[in-house]
DNA sequence: TTCAGACAATTACACCTGTAATCATTACGC
DNA sequence: GCGTAATGATTACAGGTGTAATTGTCTGAA
């Protein structure tokens, strides 16, 4: 159980695609990051290519294409990166942090509601 | 009200102490970080210096020593931070975020009475 | 069969970061 | 007054990052 490697800011955004399509080709991810974030062809390449090399990604060659696949579980660096933000700005507690983003936020009914379940069920586990 | 800049980790564990402790001498802050994370004086200097040039802290000559003070705010600089992460990781959206920080970590009775009464000031307001 | 186009690999490059070491200055003890 | 110690300023240096451009290779069309 390796722990997952560091993902930078705009690696993020690549690895959000290929865990939500796996096995996406280059092009896909290329052509989505082109229309969601105006990002160059090429950027997009390298930034895939630091993740292979990272371990973050593995790829299949498809023919002419190259096929991506996560290496990397999106849970575990979501867990890895929460972890480093919440120490690093909330020196690691919790209840400040989540105090922070209720209030600074907007919050519909409907999410209110979700929470206040979840912490039901929190309360009573 | 210009936006904080950017604060690296390293720089966080620094604007901490000079936010709890405003006018804290260079050595105070090195020996500060020296005790709790075992950094090298040289390297605490090196941060200062950064954050100074970055206009995070500004100092005042007190005779022979600098003290120095915080030239953000302490609150702005989380907010932007937070918003990064929550943006990063969480796609933007709020409630995934919190369900996640609420499942993974423990919460005691006490953190999660807190935080209903936060939600529940949200819901009337 | 050869050339152009597509796509991957390699290289670029400036700035940021972590982690210090070395240089410069200044004040204090002798 | 002069040398030494303390402390601030400058320099170092190897990755990491954002943002591409250039080069190499393979495939399909003419």
């Amino acid at each position: 159980m390796k722990k997952p490697p560091r993902i930078s800011e705009t690696e993020w955004d690549v690895m959000k695609i290929c865990w939500s399509q796996p096995h996406a080709s280059a092009q896909e991810i290329i052509d989505t990051l082109a229309a969601q974030d105006d990002w160059h062809p090429k950027t997009v390449k390298t930034l895939l290519n630091r993740l292979v090399k990272k371990r973050a990604l593995g790829f299949k060659k498809e023919g002419r294409a190259y096929l991506y696949h996560p290496l990397v579980i999106e849970k575990e660096c979501v867990a890895a990166e929460s972890r480093s933000f919440l120490d690093r700005v909330f020196g690691g507690s919790l209840s400040p942090m989540l105090a922070h983003f209720v209030e600074h936020r907007k919050l519909s009914p409907t999410e209110i509601a979700e929470l206040k379940t979840l912490l039901k069920q929190k309360e009573t586990k």
